[in-house]
DNA sequence: TCTTAGCACTCTCCCCTTGAGAGTGCTAAC
DNA sequence: GTTAGCACTCTCAAGGGGAGAGTGCTAAGA
């Protein structure tokens, strides 16, 4: 994507500012009229077919203003929206929400997908962080009802799972702590195989628990465990563009179904936790994305565990506001993943 | 409401069947046209002009048809819907996945909403039981990093919770799992306030910890604890009268929007486990609700733990699919939780 | 008393036309 | 390279008219 001439920039970003303003193609005249451009109104004309024939911007009809196509938006983003931090303010009272709150990582996600819905102007999504290796770091085993058994494993890291389980008879909860003790002693710190690899030695107890458990760390490996946090879906279908069309429905499946969300987000997002990355119009690839765009950024602890957010709004959203949004919460939702974070 | 005459009854009937499928008005050669009704259609006309006049028809203009009112709905849910039970197909798919998935409420809460959306043909919200007096179980301290404390707390029921604390210095595990046991004896079965009564005897560490639980439990009895479970939404988008206007946005910010929520089923609800409760175009007094009715019922262990779940679709819902399909996953899931719960 | 055929009447919906207005592209002059 | 001027194109909103659907009413029949 060439650099274009100092004034076709110029006159593309207000375009597609006034655009994301009002909704409606914008004509010379507008913005000879709006902005102190020092030309007339067939000065900008002439730019505009320039650009209209570089495929940054298009005509609805003949005697229409112009309106950005996605080649424009992504030159927009790439080179005319800038970096930008979001303002102290914001970012005080963000950070502010995020340090009140339980340490917790679920209740983190669930406060990232709403800071980034109410911020970002749009709707929002969290997935939960990953452990790219999951590994022991506790068990404990709690005798409930009848042969019943509360089973709750504690990952390094701090994730915590439980499961149920059933026995052949009603245990008492001294057999079961033993249980749990020897176990807690021989599987500190391993993964899923190694955990299973102590399986044949045990008595049948331990031998079923270590088998769950071991089942359990790998579903933490998995991308599919866990809640997927959303927020402000309401907000999005507010927007004028989607207010009659189902092609906010069609989005908002991608958000809603899990499969889904999973092919989309390992095609579409870098493997790496820090930068921004901004989908526009499904990239072509995405049928039901083809009126929006997301943008979307890892969160985590390298190596060890990350999950990705994003905002989802239409084509013509607040890029700069979103941009700066997700990356501050994905930034800072990192450090506390990083300060709660045990070796 | 009285009974209407015989006929009268039928043919409202039949009317709101029609308008269900088809959301077009039903004029009187359609109903003669399709059915067999030995009538002519200037007959029926006198029935719907009866009906008309006492409010269960409307006709949208002059020369048009009959379709449904609010009163209309409400007269065929109570009187002609009937007691209908889910096909015993039906039934089966939908227990086999209960007893098929893990034994864990959040598990269950989730598939309930997959299931009330996908059979119950709606958005579908699931509230989280909520214990009506939560009691101490069990407790674990588990050392992370540096004086980060990792709290695992078990209610009765087998509910867990976690949370993080951080305290003056780093704990040794030692230590951490002495006050574990300490307390672990001391709060067996105890409520928020007989846990709190604890914390004046006890050493600083075992004092916050108390102090904390106590809290804890007192949070697992208010309403706004745990996640609310959502399916379906984007189908219910699909709706033809949802498609245009914005009464969507309108009624799914109600379950999206908690606290809206919350006092929406404390009013709309009865607080008995069982029943299932219709409510049709937000009975007048829930404007967001004006287009949309709602099938709810709570679900779980009266006088232990109970939660809501429902479905929610535009007026012309299919009534007694959505009464079958609540009712049976209510009653499966208070089932399911009957077996797990412990005294 | 209930039912029915017949008919005038009302209203929506769709199509067509029409005029105003917006905005363009082009050309020729500066 | 810039600009004024202008013909041209296209949308949009408003209005008119005809077809069709469905009603309510009336009067006659069972």
């Amino acid at each position: 994507m060439e650099k274009l001439p100092e004034r076709q920039e110029n006159i593309l970003g207000l375009v597609i500012r006034e655009y994301i303003d009002t909704v409606t193609p914008i004509s010379s005249k507008a913005l000879v009229d709006k902005y102190n451009l020092g030309v007339s109104s067939a000065t900008i004309r002439n730019e505009l077919v320039a650009l209209t024939e570089q495929g940054y911007l298009r005509q609805p009809h003949t005697s229409a203003g112009r309106e950005p196509t996605e080649e424009g938006y992504r030159y927009f983003v790439q080179r005319i929206v800038g970096e930008n931090e979001l303002p102290l303010a914001e970012r005080r009272t963000i950070s502010h929400q995020f340090y009140q709150a339980r340490k917790d990582v679920d209740e983190w996600m669930r406060l990232a997908a709403s800071v980034l819905a109410q911020h970002g102007h749009g709707a929002s999504l969290v997935t939960p962080a990953r452990q790219v290796k999951a590994r022991f770091k506790h068990l404990e085993l709690i005798a409930t009802q009848g042969r019943l058994v509360l089973l709750v494993l504690v990952l390094q890291g701090g994730e915590v799972r439980q499961q149920m389980l059933t026995l052949a008879e009603q245990p008492s909860q001294e057999s079961l702590s033993e249980a749990a003790r020897h176990l807690n002693a021989l599987c500190d710190g391993q993964d899923a195989e190694a955990v299973l690899a102590q399986t044949l030695q045990l008595p049948t107890l331990e031998q079923e628990v270590a088998r769950l458990i071991a089942e359990m760390i790998r579903k933490a490996e998995a991308f599919s465990a866990g809640e997927i946090f959303r927020d402000g879906v309401t907000t999005v279908l507010a927007e004028p563009e989607f207010a009659a069309s189902d092609s906010a429905r069609q989005a908002l499946r991608v958000l809603e179904e899990r499969s889904y969300l999973e092919e989309f987000l390992a095609k579409a997002m870098s493997p790496h936790v820090g930068g921004v990355q901004v989908v526009i119009g499904g990239e072509n690839a995405w049928q039901e994305l083809k009126d929006c765009s997301m943008v979307l950024a890892r969160y985590g602890v390298a190596g060890y565990s990350t999950g990705a957010m994003g905002v989802l709004g239409p084509q013509r959203m607040a890029y700069g506001r979103a941009i700066s949004t997700v990356r501050y919460v994905a930034g800072l939702m990192s450090d506390l993943m990083y300060e709660v974070y045990s070796e």
